[in-house]
DNA sequence: AGAAGATAGTAAACCGATTTAAAAGTAGTA
DNA sequence: TACTACTTTTAAATCGGTTTACTATCTTCT
């Protein structure tokens, strides 16, 4: 027998006057401050258990109101529906539902217009905490909501001159890591094939590369392309690039959207990997898990970045932390080197 | 020069008092019925003037509270990290946007005990209207908003005696189509792989694999697996059907996920594509699109199926389609042919 | 002049909770 | 008895809007 749920009306008032006690004790005791109160026993008892029976539910839009509190954490990303923020909207979406939050997310699409909309948006619902990829452009806005003492944790990338919690990866190291793997394959001129962003992740992406390259002394290959949803523009500039480019051995892919165009690129071209051109791409995928040659890609540690993204707002929000000013965490990647980038044996 | 945004206390209470005019007055110029109630000209104006320079947005929570609307659309789906669950959310994200709707999604896992805590969640915070990929089991809940005149749009399946609006693809025909495909090709040992699920979807997708092969007068292979998130619970049983059954000359894989498990297998297993086995999968996707070779695959109109179900419901909400029961839209699906299920040329 | 009607505006109730400040009851004590 | 102290309970204000019902003034018509 499923107990009939009384989704309808039924208020505080309601069980007040049900019950010949007041509001005021009744929400005493909803919210535990029964005892601190000195709400008597057989009061508490009376007006658990008809709530109880009638399912009553506060209702949050009321509290919200009253409270300025919502329950809910903002989650701004760059496209949901590329699979790296797709997955950590999920695993960071559980553990809030866990924890007694929801969870509203929106793309950005790198707009920092669009972003501003949005956080004012949020503001005015009195979301109570934020979870953002930022894009660039939105630095006084993110200060503002510091300013207001709202919880933020950034992740995937900072801002510069913004002080606040972050989860990053060791995208330098990372970059710089799999170039050197290119080189010590003996590849000698390898192109890194990117957005063209001032994004702190894609600077460091860059850096990594830039460095390796420096000390073996070869000579970079840089082709940015305006970042884009729509893959055609990706692709044509990709397609561009290689057909002019026919000289290059290794080409380094700096996003896993970037990557995956690219390789289509490669495949409708007929280059073949990695005797005439060896590949890499940041962030693995099941693209590249599963391409043939499968594709060496650097790996982010998905779980661990929900994870801690979620567990330091988690703690701003219990105020168990109010005394820290600010946590950089930075997590590493894992280089999972594949067919695609092995010298074949001469 | 921007614009300080009064993001901070601001009431219309305070505007009246600015004003000396009283709080009703400017809640009906606020919501344009100044006219209706025959607020004097130079009221309005100077009311208008002042809510544009202080910046003045109306707190969304108190609107709701007393007026019941939230101006929130709550998307479930089945899993919003799986690709064609996060690219239509994307979609109807942005078409939501545009016509002042916000959107909530949220991970259903196909689990009917998780959907009816998050629908009496977003009961409870009054969203507008629901769009729903439904698990089994809660038909009762949605009959239950239906009751209650709440906008609601199934869609990706629909249930038995819930009469809701629904958008929908023509599952049976597509597998019917596709396995007719493989036997014109010439195959004949035809497996299906697919989730063990009584959806609608699941269903009448297995009813066309299962007609095409009646008609064909081959034998079926079915295998299901348990619905699962984790891949590594569906690349076992993939993997132990496969090595099992060795005389299959193709396999028709009945939903992305289980395409992209399975097409790892068969890397793994080192099965040479189509000569060994030929592939064709439900679900179009980068990973098919790209595999070498390129796999068959059924592609569903993610676009359209995005723009008729928000069509629908904005319809609803606009309370101009009041006097339509409820409409069902089934949309057609692409076959696309590559190099996966292509007979070699004898 | 008086009734009816239009015009312009507002006070107060309401949505459903939380919280402050205070009241009512009870017991102990001087 | 009156006074303090403690326990238990509650009326009313508040959050920030929307909406109902009503007032007051000015025209117009018979």
């Amino acid at each position: 027998m499923i107990i009939k749920q009384q989704l309808k009306k039924i208020s505080i008032a309601d069980i007040a006057r049900e019950l010949h006690v007041s509001k005021t004790t009744v929400s005493f005791i909803l919210n535990g401050r029964a005892e601190e109160k000195r709400i008597g026993r057989e009061v508490v008892e009376r007006v658990q258990k008809f709530i109880e029976e009638v399912g009553y539910r506060p209702n949050p839009l009321a509290q919200s109101l009253r409270t300025g509190k919502s329950n809910i954490i903002a989650l701004m990303v760059e496209d949901i529906s590329n699979p790296f923020f797709a997955s950590i909207a999920r695993l960071i979406e559980d553990r809030a539902y866990k924890n007694g939050y929801k969870i509203i997310y929106c793309s950005t699409d790198n707009d920092p217009a669009k972003t501003r909309d949005l956080i004012s948006m949020f503001r005015e619902r009195h979301v109570d905490g934020y979870i953002i990829a930022p894009p660039e452009g939105i630095e006084d806005e993110i200060s503002a909501l510091m300013k207001a003492k709202m919880p933020v944790v950034l992740f995937d990338r900072h801002l510069n001159d913004v002080k606040t919690d972050l989860v990053e990866i060791d995208n330098m190291f990372s970059t710089y890591n799999a170039t050197k793997h290119l080189t010590e394959q003996g590849f000698k001129k390898i192109a890194y094939v990117t957005f063209s962003s001032n994004q702190s992740q894609m600077l460091a992406r860059l850096d990594g590369y830039n460095k390796a390259l420096e000390e073996s002394g070869y000579k970079p290959f840089v082709k940015e392309i305006a970042f884009n949803q729509n893959d055609d523009l990706i692709i044509g500039p990709i397609t561009a690039f290689l057909k002019k480019n026919k000289n290059l051995d290794a080409v380094f892919f700096g996003t896993n959207h970037v990557g995956t165009c690219g390789l289509q690129v490669i495949t409708d071209l007929g280059i073949q990997v990695p005797s005439d051109l060896a590949v890499v791409s940041f962030d693995d995928y099941n693209v590249f898990k599963m391409h043939s040659p499968p594709v060496t890609a650097i790996s982010q540690p998905i779980e661990a970045i929900a994870d801690n993204v979620i567990t330091v707002l988690l703690n701003r929000l219990n105020t168990s932390s109010q005394h820290i000013s600010s946590q950089s965490i930075v997590l590493k990647t894992d280089l999972h080197i594949r067919g695609s980038s092995l010298r074949a044996a001469q």
